[in-house]
DNA sequence: GGGCATTCCGCAACCCGTTTGCATTTTTTA
DNA sequence: TAAAAAATGCAAACGGGTTGCGGAATGCCC
């Protein structure tokens, strides 16, 4: 039984629920990195259109579900967001994009530190992303 | 004559000045902003191909007179590297990107700050971009 | 200065992720 | 159950980036 919650999950915040939306946020809860729309497509055990796949990914970013990290590859990454409702600047964390395997990781542990903004800016959102090589890829 | 030393500082870091060089890099120093491949196209006087600006600026970022900046709009922006020399993780600064506008600024004055990572992770550069409105877009 | 090798450049075409238009199917509402 | 609204799949467009290639410019050696 699909007792995973997907559905509740998806209603609580705002999102009808059906036969893509789940089977995406499925996808996305499985992830252990963020993942890109390619990167759903494939996982996705049957042919979803990428169109479909890509305006689930819309909605869900519009409410908050997942949200978009931009890596520096040439690919919109997705992840999960894992607090309620709508969320700050505050609860967003450093992610580490590998050079190497082209690989996201997201340090849940590591947020992004505050910085001042000149007089007159407002912020809304931060993305702090550091390139580099991960701990696979560095050899050891 | 033209003795604002774009030759020079091409030289300086090993790029064999050429006609478009000099002029991409010259529009590079005049610009207040950021700029993508696109916006230099279009800031030349005379139509430059699009394919000959992408090798300079790839060129350019290879020998570390620009850097690239990725705002989490479409297009990659460049702007010139102030550090001599191969530039480090130390001497990057925030970036502003306005949601309205679409305009990137730099902070020059507020440095990235540095976090720690995890075990393994061998950082090489850092991107630290803030989206949100910039003064004009808030108005006020 | 002339001839040769190298580098640079412009054009056109291609690539790839994303996005949209539209017709069909599914779900909701009345 | 009929009409309206939402969701989906397909195909095609779009946009930025990238490459192959032939011709032009430049540097180098005699």
């Amino acid at each position: 039984m699909n007792s995973d919650g997907a559905g509740d999950f998806l209603e609580k915040r705002g999102v009808r629920p059906t036969s893509n939306r789940i089977l995406v946020l499925r996808e996305l809860m499985r992830a252990t990195h963020p993942v890109s729309l390619a990167d759903l497509e494939a996982l996705m055990d049957f042919r979803m259109d990428k169109a479909s796949i890509f305006r689930v990914l819309e909605l869900f970013a519009e409410r908050d579900v997942v949200h978009a990290i931009e890596d520096g590859s040439r690919s919109q990454k997705y992840e999960l967001c894992h607090s309620e409702g709508r969320h700050t600047m505050a609860d967003q964390h450093v992610h580490f994009y590998c050079e190497r395997c082209g690989r996201t990781y997201c340090l849940e542990d590591v947020s992004v530190p505050v910085v001042p903004v000149p007089p007159g800016f407002r912020p809304r959102s931060v993305n702090y992303m550091i390139k580099g090589l991960c701990p696979k890829c560095a050899g050891g």
